[in-house]
DNA sequence: TCTTGACCCTGTACTTGCTACAGGGTGCAT
DNA sequence: ATGCACCCTGTAGCAAGTACAGGGTCAAGA
């Protein structure tokens, strides 16, 4: 029997985020003891791991959730899979290129400081309008 | 006079958000009309075009602020302010790390699909623990 | 003058992905 | 029998907004 505080240790998931995924219908409520405790299986690890892993990648539990779907059809082509993985992939090629342009911006706003006073800080002089 | 509706067009910010920074206490609330509507004048729209640029920069709403206290206090040194654009700045940095680190593994995950069966998909596979 | 439409007002709930209580119950060892 | 670690539930909170619903205001056109 695996409680809900082994599988955290199992899947490196905390108990809270495994109540809340149970809650929003990721994970399937598990059998309960005489106590009412939570009564986990190996599939629940598999399917927590699984979980996690894809979360590592940076899909959201919208994507999990349809990653899970698809994972258990196992006759199904893996063409709906390719796609969100390209999509996360595109998503995270974006966001990587704004993050850049973000860091070259603030590493010479940065550059341009004298340590001198606010009045002629080019920090806060860049974000300001006009005059502040 | 200047209502929401022109605040937002001047600054780029949504209606909606301009209400959520006042309540927050970002922008202090603004004189009304004798109808009861917001009336702004260009400080408001100066204060809130610094928010803007701070946030495109990736502040959070909690640097924004310290960086108008510091902006109001011309006097002082900008030490502050540089600290605060270093943090970010390393903030940055280290999220483009673990994108790229993502973008690798997405990408070397889709490299290897062949368009076959889920049973098949290596996306699939390199998520599940060992057999799903 | 009336009415239409664009704007404004408020409060509240929703989003994503958790995290943190409070206030209690269970189970095992000492 | 009592201490302690663990479990249970519900609820509220975080960032940083977004989206209604159900009204009020204002200026222009018929």
């Amino acid at each position: 029997m695996i409680t809900r505080g082994k599988l955290a240790k199992a899947t490196g998931i905390k108990i809270e985020t495994i109540r809340f995924y149970e809650k929003i219908g990721l994970l399937a409520p598990p059998e309960r003891t005489a106590g009412n405790y939570r009564a986990y299986g190996q599939d629940d690890v598999d399917r927590l791991s699984f979980v996690r892993r894809a979360r590592d990648l940076g899909f959201s539990l919208d994507q999990v959730r349809t990653l899970l779907d698809l994972a258990d059809d196992r006759s199904r082509s893996c063409c709906a899979v390719d796609e969100i993985a390209r999509a996360q992939l595109k998503a995270v090629e974006e966001k990587i290129a704004d993050l850049l342009a973000l860091k070259r911006e603030l590493g010479s706003l940065i550059e341009q400081c004298d340590q001198g006073t606010i009045a002629d800080c080019r920090i806060i002089g860049a974000l300001a309008p006009a005059e502040v």
